[in-house]
DNA sequence: ACAAGTGTACTTGTATACAAGTATTATAAC
DNA sequence: GTTATAATACTTGTATACAAGTACACTTGT
């Protein structure tokens, strides 16, 4: 591994975080970009050394990426599982059930304070694309979900979400970084389904929030082909994990 | 915390463990029958001296334990969460989620073996109830809704899925030593619940599958109050854990 | 009596050492 | 050339040491 590379992860949010929360971090863009591709087996020495850290945090790492289900632990070293297609739409297929649960909540409560909370992240967001910040945008873009998430006050459905959040967030960074160099109209269409998911829920109509949703990910989803071919560009130049 | 203790947790299902494992889901037990109560400031260094071991098993079992949502992990000291009433509550509600959206694959598979596995699994229930074996019998019941689970292979909600079983299985196995004890005639309705679901699988009826999910839950629901007076019992004499 | 500073006893995160186990390779015997 | 055995280089899990930081109590001065 190159040890003179800049990191993938945004620095500002690691600002108080451990070596370990940071070699977590930045392990998993590195397998989420392709960076280190799916198959190769990671060493925790081999990591210690890349990271100039001891096998502590590393061992740290490597059981927290396994839980999210990017890595694999078996008998001897680990295997990078990585995102591909499916396992992006699995990811989409839990969002969409657990989105969808705590809508049906949320139709039962009052949701003013939400809605308000959500306008403002949506400003945010806006602010964000105005100043081409993508790692910004990213950052606001997950809160809008989770703040929706958390208003419903569900401890294991926010299990569900704390297990989701660091592979979605790494996924919807790259993403959007990508989007802001080659893709920059696609942010009126983004803007437009929060704002239409906002309206869902202002009206507690099931059915729109259920399309909104729908388009958010299609979205993405469709994006997923240009999404690698740009990682590919990234990591072009980069010393392979294994050497 | 008395040292001469046995264990709550399974020997024999931690044979070729680690002392982390041992640690954390022996912790697990302690939390979830009671005997370590909700609000307990639990530390590492005195877990470490009570389970005989150093800080690097406690460690791994804490943060293990607060990814499943039973402790919190604060500035200084892990703050005992325990499952309530309403953990309980949402973790079915978690459960009635994905085996929902599982079933919803499976009426478009084949599902000969599938079935084949489960009766195969639900037979081995019937022994178990039969030599009074309450932990093979928890052991069997989680083994047949996990196999339905596998059986989609989707691993984000396979993912859910092995975040809740560490849980899910602690809280069965207390729950069913305790019936083996008191509420022995429990069983039949257990098992009929289990042949219901075979057959909603079988006929690929999705009402019958919820009806039979629905009442499995209520049963053990139903039955919550019972087991914490239960757990009251086990855990009279047992000093507590700051003393 | 009370505020401010000091010290002590904790905490966490990291590094490092070591025992035990497991693959892989090399060597020797046939 | 093939097989059995031994040596090696790695692996994991655990213990322990240490630095840096934090809470709490205890002085000490007013």
């Amino acid at each position: 591994m190159d040890e003179s590379r800049e990191f993938l992860y945004p620095s500002k949010w690691l600002l108080k975080a451990s070596a370990g929360d940071r070699v977590t971090c930045e392990l998993r863009m590195l397998i989420i970009s392709g960076e280190i591709e799916s198959g190769t087996i990671l060493s925790e020495n081999k990591l210690a050394a890349d990271f100039a850290v001891s096998r502590s945090p590393i061992r740290e790492a490597l059981k927290i990426l396994a839980s999210e289900n990017i890595i694999r632990l078996e008998r001897m070293g680990a295997v990078v599982i990585g995102l591909s297609e499916k396992e992006i739409d699995e990811i989409y297929d839990v969002r969409l059930l657990i989105e969808s649960f705590v809508f049906e909540r949320l139709v039962k409560m009052d949701t003013n304070e939400l809605v308000k909370e959500l306008s403002k992240t949506l400003e945010m967001m806006k602010v964000a694309i105005k100043y081409s910040d993508a790692d910004e945008f990213s950052y606001q873009d997950v809160l809008f979900h989770e703040t929706i998430i958390r208003s419903v006050n569900h401890s294991y459905i926010l299990m569900i979400w704390n297990n989701l959040k660091p592979v979605m967030e790494s996924f919807i960074l790259l993403s959007m970084r990508m989007r802001f160099k080659e893709k920059y109209e696609d942010f009126n269409r983004i803007v437009k389904n929060h704002e239409l998911y906002i309206e869902a829920i202002k009206a507690k109509d099931r059915d729109l929030m259920i399309k909104s949703l729908h388009e958010n990910f299609d979205d993405v989803q469709g994006k997923v082909e240009d999404l690698w071919m740009s990682q590919q560009m990234l990591s072009k130049g980069v010393v392979q994990q294994n050497d």
